[in-house]
DNA sequence: CGTCAGTGCTAAAACCTTTCAGCCCCGAAG
DNA sequence: CTTCGGGGCTGAAAGGTTTTAGCACTGACG
């Protein structure tokens, strides 16, 4: 193990010049070498085992073939981690290097990253986010490409694109499906409604979620015979919460639950009642989260869909055109077994 | 915004030679340069808002910054991640990029992630498992620093440092901490055994884990009452298992899950046949999975260290020395609701 | 006065690519 | 016989940093 062998060595051991050497490797268009030539150092190129260094590239081009990544807290949390298979999958495809950084919600952090990264000159950078918030960039190189995964971001003026989950579709999808199994009369819902539907800031996609929830319940002039608040949306909350509503008597039929976790806390609620699910109360839910296979039934849950994301996104920072807009990932909705028609003997 | 102020630009607002700006803006010792045109080389510096291109760095220098980690699906599922926010706290610490790639357990994907880390001369690569698995690892260059963390590799002569959890110690602890509470008479053990223990290439680890609970059953001269090969430990496995237990009719007082998620399913199987937690049945198991707090009443259970192991790897390939050796983490035990000591009357 | 040791600083090479500008030669057209 | 065009190829510069070797000067010492 000697030494990398270098452009030069390539040239001398092909009998030409570096120039002809790099013209060929990169088959640059309209170079005319003749056909003995090409042959001759993509021979010694094969026999050397040459691969160019990316630094010198890099130097000389002001690119990389490195993209960057940059979230809050996704790759270091479980939750939103399939996104980075999204990302890792397209980038591997077309043989890009991904740079990783977190920010842990710190602008301090967030300036140190970026900074790092247009140091590195990353070809694009991709912020990704855990929760649907709206980003504070500061302002960044006219040339930089930019896409937001799962949140959106201050420049209102549509600069950078962004993809985000269709909650508006999903909402609708999950209270139309109880809907039509009968349940009108006995929807509850568990998980606080947005404070303030137009606070960008804490989530770009809730209120979508929930208007889509309301449209459904209009279409088909429905109301829910309880509704509460629980917080953020935790396990121990969503037990809290479930309890509240079968104390308070409501004849709840089936729980539509903002999120997986929340489910799971209303599950293990019924199931202290003596209720089961689905025979006595259905469940519908938001995420799919690892636990909502777990439980027994396993959640009907409709998916955010990370990995999707992260592919889109990645795509969309690699891809041909600038990128910019709003990108909508469809939320799949996973029918498993929480979810059973109404008895329509018992209304 | 024109273009990125160089070494050239900040020496001439100094008035000073490039090789005199390099020199005090890294601050080489030994060299001699007058206090006043150091200060004029920071102040230019500062206003020039000056910062190295490391590209150009790294050409010259063959160093990069940045440490490389590979894993098999680290990075893209949910059980380890907590192994890159280690990686990544301790990278940014200390100003390194990381780099990351995911194989998937193809080799021809390891090669690969492989090849692109060694051609951006990266100072290091991290090879990360979820499962304690042994790596395959192609031969490396010389100097290239490698550590594993939560697995090994088939270099055996001890070359590369490994980071393990310490698997013995958490099994004989938690054996122990069941023994402590007067189960000695009713442990049933829900979870395989490893097929064949010396088969490290499957796992690394799992047989020390029970080498450390039959060393404690060993010591009190205990025998379980039940033990159960589940195969894959997945809760409706554990669920099954259980319930198998159950039916035998075998008086077990404590389960010792070999794993949060089959612990879930235990717990699952106990609830329906009317047995409560910890009151009836107490439960202990491993890994401290997101689901372990979930359960009421929470999970004891012993961490599988992630996030230590990934900062432990990370120190180890930023360390000042060359890495090697076997670097054990503990496994803590994080003492929960689900145990409590068994009621002498009842024996 | 010559030598020597410091002190304060710099020119230029090296790292490896890509690319601009241009060289030489040959055959064809004027 | 010149001019021209094009085919086949190359020299050298540029990109931004680090580092080696060494220059010019001053004061002290023999």
């Amino acid at each position: 193990m000697t030494k990398r062998p270098t452009l030069a060595d390539v040239a001398a051991l092909a009998g030409m010049s570096k120039t002809a050497v790099s013209l060929v490797l990169n088959d640059r268009p309209g170079s005319r070498l003749s056909a003995d030539a090409v042959a001759r150092i993509h021979e010694a190129a094969r026999e050397l085992n040459y691969r160019p260094n990316p630094a010198a590239r890099s130097l000389r081009l002001g690119t990389t073939g490195t993209i960057g990544f940059i979230s809050d807290e996704v790759t270091i949390t479980r939750f939103a981690s399939a996104m980075i298979r999204g990302l890792l999958d397209v980038a591997d495809e077309r043989d890009q290097g991904v740079l990783i950084a977190e920010t842990g919600n710190h602008p301090k952090q967030l300036a140190k990253a970026l900074e790092f990264m247009i140091d590195r000159q990353v070809d694009g950078i991709v912020f990704g986010s855990m929760a649907a918030r709206l980003l504070d960039l500061p302002p960044l190189p006219e040339s930089m490409r930019v896409v937001t995964a799962n949140c959106a971001s201050n420049a209102g003026d549509g600069t950078y694109a962004s993809v985000l989950p269709a909650e508006h579709e999903a909402g609708r999808a999950m209270m139309r499906l109880l809907l039509e199994h009968g349940h009108g009369e006995g929807i509850g819902i568990i998980g606080s409604a947005p404070s303030a539907p137009a606070d960008r800031r804490s989530s770009v996609t809730i209120g979508a979620r929930f208007a889509g929830i309301d449209e459904a319940l209009a279409e088909a002039g429905a109301t829910p015979v309880a509704v509460v608040d629980v917080g953020s949306w935790e396990p121990w909350n969503g037990y809290a919460g479930t309890k509240q509503v079968l104390e308070s008597g409501a004849p709840v039929t089936a729980l539509l639950c903002l999120n997986d976790r929340v489910a799971f806390g209303a599950h293990q609620a019924l199931g202290e009642h003596g209720l089961r699910v689905p025979d006595d109360v259905s469940i519908a839910s938001f995420d799919d989260d690892e636990i909502a296979s777990y439980l027994r039934p396993a959640l009907t849950t409709a998916r955010l869909p990370y990995e999707e994301m992260g592919r889109k996104a990645m795509e969309l920072v690699l891809g041909p055109d600038e990128p910019g807009g709003e990108h909508l990932v469809e939320m799949p909705v996973q029918v498993r077994g929480s979810i059973r028609p109404l008895d329509r003997s018992s209304s």
